[in-house]
DNA sequence: TTGAAAGCGTTACCAG
DNA sequence: CTGGTAACGCTTTCAA
């Protein structure tokens, strides 16, 4: 019992080469069933286990794959966590995960891994992509790499990501639509693409309505429960406040409405408040939050898909493939009353 | 460019046997500094990267742990991932994710990774232990396994978690001061320990402050917030509701909230509601939420400490830690209204 | 203090 | 179809 059986082992009870009890665990069509049957017989006699290690270095694969993220503890990545390890799992991948805390060393870290061969593909969600890694240059075939809901500029890697502009405008939309005039956006931090392109939405579709946004009136959060509470003071100490918000993500509408009612101001009676993302909690708060609903679990696993197709070199060709929103009307808005 | 420089590579520049340059590169006291400087130009000269699959290989280690959870977008886990990463990155350990979903085919596969080195130890959070595996007969020394927040019964692993009993008789003796009397308990699935505690903690909190708890008074739900609405129209379609909620955790707590605010019923004018894992969402919530606060983050560093400890061989004896947990006063409590 | 060489446990090439 | 054997890239004895 004090080394674990290899193949070596089967070989010499099948009475084979070991070259063959490897083909016929891999269930190689250069081995006829009797001797498969007659390794495998031995193999299960033995209690036989592959060494991944030593597999994984003769193949010069890791079979993991690494999922690389800003900030771990953010509520709205955890189906996405789930979506990525499902595919990864049902195709033999491991999966790594990689928390930067917005350090762009620790960036660096999770390519350099990729580089090395720690993982096959990376995830990416941090938006981030460190000047001239080694790993962006590959002369031929892409790199293994699917930037996911963020965008990176000007490099050829495969894209994931929803309709964030339209889907901001489809929010106000809905605002418009209930009568108000005075909407104010939350945005998120604008050096992100992210929080630009939902500031462009909010823009253009006031425009469209031909509205005009009062200066101030789109003051930037980070995302927080809190910046959302601090915008929301901001917003609310004007002498024209707003009388709907359409707020980046669904936390910063939690502290904005939070500030409001601390405020004695009645949601949706008072003012309509709309949110971002459709976290798990967004459905049963109180009220119910009107927000954007983005397939978190679905682009988790197409993200996942695609990887597989880049390392599989099924897919050779930067693709950008855009997921579905819908806006969930819940009850935090409502018209707007004179 | 076609293949990475290798450790062979070094010695011919720098002249020496390859022996001497693995000794430098991890700073063997077996070199001179002279050598040491020398191989390490060379190295970084030819953009040397160690190839971590053939170390690991030959050392016979993964330098990686598994973190098992029963669901992975259970948002209570995610200040534990946090933690775990952070202890796991300092120590040079990458970290593996698990989600068995329930399934105990897949608990046992990752188990079966511990065994196969695929990882050096395993974070397990999901309270089940397959039956008889070989991993958990170590004849001598301990299974490099921390189990966290669960417990097992019946054998010799280390555990870290919290007093559940009392953190429950915590929250019921303080809906005591307030003056309630008709106290019920939303329970989690009884089968697993976590909610056994917690309502054996509800009983003897009770018992002591010589109340009566009425049949039915314990609903059974499944953390979910649905299971928590549904638990309490139960509760509250009886002729004798309870004036105060203790529920198992804060999910099935903003169910309750939910259903008591489509019943008219006020948080906490009419009943007052208490929790239990302090969500990140719970302080901000409508109204912010009473609850039991347990230190996820420390919970999660304080397990990889652990866990590292037993890889190191440095602790060797089963041995457990308890946590402790807070009571955190907010607003959806408040003294009874006769 | 250094070097030669033996593995770590597979897979895959090349002969037969 | 099967067997011998050379890698995969590193670490670590054992000798010098």
């Amino acid at each position: 019992m004090s080394s674990r059986t290899k193949i070596k082992d089967i070989a010499r009870v099948a009475g084979v080469s070991t070259a063959t009890v490897s083909r016929a665990l891999s269930d190689s069509s250069l081995v006829t069933h009797a001797t498969r049957d007659k390794v495998r017989e031995a193999a299960s006699k033995l209690n036989y286990r592959l060494n991944v290690r030593a597999r994984n270095l003769r193949i010069q694969k890791s079979m993991a794959v690494l999922l690389v993220v800003r900030n771990m503890s953010n509520p709205f990545y955890l189906e996405i966590f789930k979506g990525v390890e499902a595919v990864a799992r049902a195709a033999g991948y491991v999966l790594l995960m990689g928390n930067t805390e917005d350090d762009d060393d620790r960036d660096i870290e999770y390519f350099d891994m990729l580089r090395d061969g720690q993982a096959d593909g990376m995830i990416l969600m941090t938006g981030k992509l460190p000047a001239d890694h080694e790993v962006l240059q590959t002369a031929s075939g892409m790199a293994p790499i699917v930037v996911a809901l963020e965008a990176v500029d000007d490099c050829k890697l495969a894209h994931i990501q929803i309709d964030n502009c339209t889907a901001a405008k489809q929010a106000v939309n809905h605002l418009v639509s209930l009568g108000h005039r005075r909407i104010a956006h939350i945005c998120g931090p604008l050096p992100e693409i992210l929080g630009r392109l939902r500031l462009e939405g909010y823009r253009t579709a006031m425009a469209e309505a031909g509205l005009d946004i009062p200066e101030g009136y789109d003051p930037v959060g980070d995302y927080s429960i809190h910046s959302g509470k601090e915008c929301c003071r901001q917003l609310f100490d004007r002498e024209d406040p707003p009388t709907a918000l359409f707020v980046a993500n669904d936390e910063m509408a939690f502290g904005a409405i939070g500030e409001l009612r601390r405020r004695g101001l009645g949601v949706p009676q008072d003012v309509s408040v709309i949110g971002f993302d459709d976290l798990f909690i967004s459905e049963s708060y109180s009220p119910p939050l009107t927000t954007i609903s983005q397939p978190r679990m679905e682009i988790g696993q197409t993200a996942m898909t695609m990887l597989l197709d880049i390392i599989g070199a099924r897919l050779t060709d930067p693709k950008t493939i855009e997921m579905p929103t819908e806006l969930i009307l819940r009850e935090s808005t409502g018209p707007v009353i004179q």
